[in-house]
Formats: structure tokens, sequence, C-alpha cells
DNA sequence: CCCTTTTCACCTAGGTGGTAAGAT
DNA sequence: ATCTTACCACCTAGGTGAAAAGGG
């Protein structure tokens, strides 16, 4: 089983529409003092950093075989075959048209995979790595979302089996979790001002936005 | 086979005495613009932040089974049974009497460990996340040092024996490197000038005391 | 006197949304 | 009009040696 983590703040997201980012540009690295140089266009390590989820999708596993090896996966399913833009005048979402061709479908592994049934259930396993990007042409691996194109994440775990040539990803030693309160909207750039504020609000890493006193 | 990454800087260290600092403290952690609190006696994320080893021990391994599941490893054998102290007029390091009584030995199992063959070949394995310490009673499976004491680092490869039952850390199932270049003297605080410089001038993280330009 | 511990400024590394400018 | 990009200040998180203070 898998019980989705800091499911009442999703829930509070997911009551304003959650919107995740997606951004298509490399790293940009500033050398000692100076300017700005494109990565990749010098020599230094490789960049990545699209965008992250928040919240962070995490879950807490139970009733694995502690002694046998899984593989931890995620996707993103389109929600349905439509496009959307924002009314500002209304704070809606409206359909517009329908939806851009699919994006290359890609899954995400948890770095940690494969491992043991007792190490996954030891603690929460959090997905803090999986990266969100709109580059169709995308070569770091990371997920591909159309922008103003809704999905629903999937987690997925997989069973290796340890008998040779035993079906790859033999639909028996699967399983599959959808937590509809997890759905997004994927944008280049927030649209509801209160998912900002909820954004601002609940993520350490923007503290910098926020004005009042952090809750206890 | 295992060959040892930043050969050049080890030996550089080497021949001007490599010191290691050891720290007993846990880490501090400073409140939203105010006062510093101990980690732990605050409801904060676990510390630990004992020492790292610089250089870092690096390895770049071959010859092992691809398809088969290895565990990394390394401990600290003290070499010799002397305690020393730094004579600076003399620059030089003095044995002074017999070592203290030997800290708790233990070992640092690379954090990815066990994986195949393959995935260790694939790139260098960095020993980034082993720290050391001069607490006896650290409960945080740090390496335990005595300060003022000469080690030698070592690297162990333990391949896992698929059989059950079968004797685990079977000799036969071992193999170990040593190399001389990496010894080094457990200190509290740098001795050797020298070796002060050639830290800030090649870690990456001392470059705040660096007086000249970075070599290209 | 010699060694250890504490505190600090200064880094590396990278995750935030804001803002203004650019693209279609 | 709508979406995208570049750049920024401001954070989190944590790895440096210096310097001062502490301890036997």
């Amino acid at each position: 089983a898998a019980r989705l983590e800091m499911g009442s703040l999703w829930e509070e997201f997911n009551r304003l529409g959650t919107e995740m980012i997606v951004t298509k540009a490399g790293r940009w690295v500033r050398e000692r003092g100076q300017g700005v140089l494109r990565a990749g266009g010098t020599s230094f390590p490789p960049p990545s950093p699209r965008r992250r989820m928040f919240p962070t999708f995490q879950v807490k596993l139970s009733g694995l075989d502690p002694l046998a090896d899984y593989v931890l996966l995620m996707d993103f399913i389109p929600l349905d075959d439509k496009r959307y833009r924002y009314a500002f005048h209304s704070s809606s979402w409206l359909a517009a048209g329908r939806a851009d061709p699919a994006a290359p479908g890609r899954v995400h592994f948890h770095p940690d995979s494969p491992a043991k049934g007792a190490q996954w259930m030891r603690q929460i396993v959090s997905f803090d790595k999986l990266k969100l990007t709109n580059n169709l042409l995308d070569d770091n691996g990371h997920i591909i979302l159309n922008s103003m194109h809704r999905y629903q994440p999937r987690f997925h775990i997989v069973f290796v089996d340890p008998r040779r040539d035993s079906e790859r990803f033999a639909h028996q030693n699967f399983k599959s979790f959808s937590f509809p309160e997890t759905q997004f909207m994927a944008v280049t750039a927030y649209q509801n001002h209160r998912i900002t504020q909820l954004k601002i609000a609940s993520n350490p890493f923007a503290k910098g936005f926020r004005d009042c006193d952090p809750e206890p």
C-alpha cells in the first residue's frame, strides 16, 4: 500500500487549482564576480535544473516484501484532451481548444531504485529529484509536459522478478497509484495569485517573498 | 582493479604530510535573523556534520562482474603505535609517546551499496559522504579517529555472494586496497601552515581564504 | 604550553517567485 | 493578448579555515 504524504497541503493546493511551473532553459552559471555564461558553452559541470514539483510527491509504503527488490517510478498522464487558458477577470480556467500534440511520454525512476522492500518502507519515499520541463527536445531525461495542460501524476511499484527471462515489467508485478489531489496544471508562469501566495507561504525556498511571520 | 583519483593532489599533500581535521561538535543552527541554537536542542532536522576528508577519497574501478552485486566500504588503520606532536620551530612531527587507547573500529559503507558492478564502473566512485570525528561516543556512525595519530585509509570491495548461507564477508569475496599516498595525521587544527595553504588553494569551499587569482 | 572547542565570515550549490523584456 | 525567457534578490543547506576562547 502507499499513503500520500502532506495530503492536507496537496488538498489545499488542489482546492485552488494546483499549478506547476515548467521551464525550458538550462542553468546559467555566473563566473567569479562578472558576467553570466551559459552552462555547456563552458567546461562547467553538466547543468540540468529544470523545475521541481511543489509540493514534492512523497509516499509512505507498507506491505512490501522486506527482502524483495522493487523499482519505484512516476509518470504523468494527461487528464483530458484540452488546452486551457486562465481568465483573470473570473479567476478561473477555461478550455481553449484541443490539446497540443502529446509530449514524449517519459517516466522518472526513483534514483534509489532498485532497493529492498525493507529499505523503501523504512522512511518516507520522496521524489524530490524529479524535474519538469516543457522542452520537447530535452535530453536530460526530465519529465516533458505541455504548458497549459492538465496532468495526473502516477506512482508505480515494480516488483523485480528474480527469475531470468521473466517478462520484463509483467503486468502482475506492477502496482499503480493515482492520488486525485495531486492533479495540476502545467504553466510557465503562475496564473492564479492565490496559488502563488500558497507556494510562497509553504515552500521554504520562497521565504524571501514572505510578508509576515512564519507559523510555528 | 581500483585506481586512485586525484593522485597528483594526494601526492602533493603527502609530500608535506597530509593532515585531516577531526571534530567533535555537532552542527550549529542559526534561527531567522537572531541568535545561534545548538541543533538537537531544538526540533531541527538531525545534525551530523563532522569533518569530511580533503582531498576526497575517489577511485575508478574496473574488472568487476557487471551483473554481480558489490558492497564498497572504507576503514582506517593506525599506521603505528605512536602519538605525535608538531614542532613548530623545526616544522616537523615528533613522536610523543605511545598511542592513546584505540578508538572504536568503524567502517564506512558507500551509501550506494549494494550495486551492480556495471554501475560502480560507470563513473568515479566518491566517498564524499564520509565524515571523521574524534568523539569516542559518536552515535552517528562516523569514523572515529584519535587526534595526533597517523592513519592509513583502506578501500574494500566485497562481492555479494548470491548463495544463501554463504559465509558472510568470506575472505575470498574481499578485495582490499591501500594507497600509501593517502596516509594522514588526524588533527583538531592544522599544524603545518603549508598544509593549510594547500587546502585553501585546492578546496573549492575554502575560496574565501584565497589571496590571489584562481588557476585556470 | 599544547591541544581542543566555539563562533564567525565567506564560500559552493542550487531552489524560490518577481520583473522586465522578448517572442509568437 | 498570451506565453516564454533572462536575470535577479533572497532564500535553504552545508563545507571552509581564521580567530578567539576554553581546558588540562
